[in-house]
DNA sequence: TTAAATATCCCTTTTTTACAGGATAGCATC
DNA sequence: GATGCTATCCTGTAAAAAAGGGATATTTAA
């Protein structure tokens, strides 16, 4: 039995690298791929394969989020994540939703077959930059915000005060006041400033919005 | 007369990927590639091509300094950048350095073959979401901050207060908050908050230092 | 060499945050 | 039905930042 190994990319060029680094295998069967996130969810309702590599940053819909749905739909995909980044945030999250291994997208070919190998057996494969990274940023523990939270805090960003919060957001000067208090807390910042900073580094708000 | 083509990308899959898109064009002669800047002007020394595929991010130097060197030691090669970004700072950057195009890594073999040729005749050859970032972000005007106010920036980021960042490089709280005040001018922010999240947005402060 | 930009310092007033201490109500889970 | 989490609201004080004004050397560039 081949390995029915699946791609998520939708860099063209990355795509057609890994098909070229996997057609002379004969333990891998490339059964196709998708360029988004819905075309791979629509792919995967006619066929399922072994092993899907899948790029962490496309236009519709993280990798990290599609992971998950992919994880929860089908839980006998076994998923490697791809990127070119080593950035111990997105490892992180790819393992916490599932994935069972990561690849950077500089690996060579006897990385890959031996990240798709292992994962087979029910490993987990790190490519060697990305285990460094992960054991490297240990206590970059990502706070949990509620809802509210993270909505205040988006709006701090924006450079709202709490009263201007709290009348955007139908609540009174002091609720806003406690939830930014909780901010504080939760990213253990020291103010304001250092509060938009770390959230930045936990990604926890993003510029395009 | 085939044009000589020579790659410069540390990605393994990309490399491969463009070597597979172009192994089966005729009026292409793809000459080598190289995974880091050294490596590549090395190869230069050697062997000239007629067009450099060239990534904007590298483990040794950035692509956009890479170019400009290579521009200056040999000006009659074409440099493509390539990068999986579609930054508009990045590719202003490039195209400042010399480069003759850019293309994104999503590019098809239509795309790419369309590039080679296009510069091959002394054109430019934008990517089309290359181009339209080129005009979307043109209001995007990064303000031109002086060293002390970059320096007060990235301590207003760390969480320092006036009198702490006073302390630190030995200057007047007052001085401190002057600069404070230009930044929120120049910057165009409101308070902090919005300041640090604009410094990032422009890039002015980023997450690893 | 003159003008412009930079870096430094000071004052005042108002607004906003930071921190400390609460309280109450809803909701889910166990 | 107790526990824990979330969201909401309150009082009060102290610290910090925002916004306004202005001043003076030094360096840079035209």
């Amino acid at each position: 039995m081949r390995t029915k190994v699946f791609i998520v990319d939708d860099h063209y060029m990355v795509v057609e690298g890994i098909r070229s680094l996997l057609q002379n295998e004969k333990s891998i069967e490339w059964i196709g791929h998708a360029m988004n996130a819905n075309s791979c969810l629509a792919f995967l309702k006619q066929q399922l394969p072994d092993v899907i590599l899948m790029d962490i940053s496309m236009p519709d819909k993280s990798g990290i989020d599609l992971c998950k749905e992919v994880k929860e739909k089908y839980p006998s995909v076994f998923i490697i994540g791809l990127s070119t980044f080593n950035q111990q945030s997105f490892i992180q999250k790819m393992m916490d939703n599932g994935a069972s291994g990561y690849l950077l997208k500089n690996a060579t070919q006897e990385e890959l077959m031996e990240g798709i190998e292992m994962i087979m057996k029910g490993k987990v494969y790190l490519s060697d930059e990305a285990a460094q990274s992960l054991r490297k940023n240990n206590q970059g523990e990502v706070p949990v915000l509620t809802r509210r939270e993270k909505e205040v805090l988006e709006l701090i960003a924006e450079g709202m005060t709490n009263n201007e919060i709290a009348e955007k957001i139908f609540v009174s000067a002091s609720t806003v006041d406690t939830h930014r208090k909780n901010l504080l807390a939760k990213l253990e910042a020291k103010n304001t400033a250092e509060l938009v900073k770390l959230a930045f580094f936990h990604k926890l708000i993003s510029l395009d919005n």
